[in-house]
DNA sequence: TTGACATGCAAGATGGCACTTGCCTATTGT
DNA sequence: ACAATAGGCAAGTGCCATCTTGCATGTCAA
């Protein structure tokens, strides 16, 4: 499991995340094409793929294949390393 | 405010902030010292103090001169930043 | 089977980051 | 004043990450 602080440092990928926040199972298109109409970001397909790998080397995000598509969702879990590395305070919400 | 993530993705300035939040207000030095002792890790100082240059302008470190010594706290708000963009549910504790 | 679709693999170019080296400034003590 | 201490600035180097390009693989429909 590769480490997820190298993966939260590109600005693509976290808007990748971003969008698989937002809604779940994604395809590679799908999010190459949000990026290109909604934040402006116009990269090759490979470029996305490519940070797609990255992001589940971190274990930030799972796929899944069906048929020829690769849906894409987004995993929190690994954040909360982050927090048990440095715990901080939280307004109790 | 540079961005926490760029900060956050070198291994060095992790261990830097590791020793920041344990016991505070250190100084170059003394974290040079820490990071050759106890990590292995053996940099020149210039090293250690462009990276702490880069928590700084991050804003999890500030610093506070004394004399001819500069002194390093860790801040650990700006890691908030994560738990608002991708929030996800902790074990209320 | 043939063609279109969705994705994967691999090699190359470019830019940025981390690190070093050398010199400089500021503060403290004698 | 002088030397020693703590740190800063700036230029140069090497490497890695990002991105592109071209081709290959697998899937579905007709």
């Amino acid at each position: 499991m590769a480490d997820i602080y190298r993966a939260l440092a590109d600005a693509t990928r976290r808007v990748l995340l971003d969008e698989l926040a937002a809604g779940e199972g994604k395809t590679l298109f799908e999010l190459c094409g949000a990026l290109t109409m909604q934040h402006g970001l116009s990269m090759s397909r490979q470029a996305v793929s490519q940070h797609l790998a990255v992001l589940e080397e971190a274990g930030l995000v799972t796929t899944e294949r069906r048929g020829r598509s690769k849906f894409h969702y987004f995993t929190p879990e690994p954040l909360a390393e982050i927090q048990r590395r440095w715990p901080h305070e939280r307004t109790p919400s």
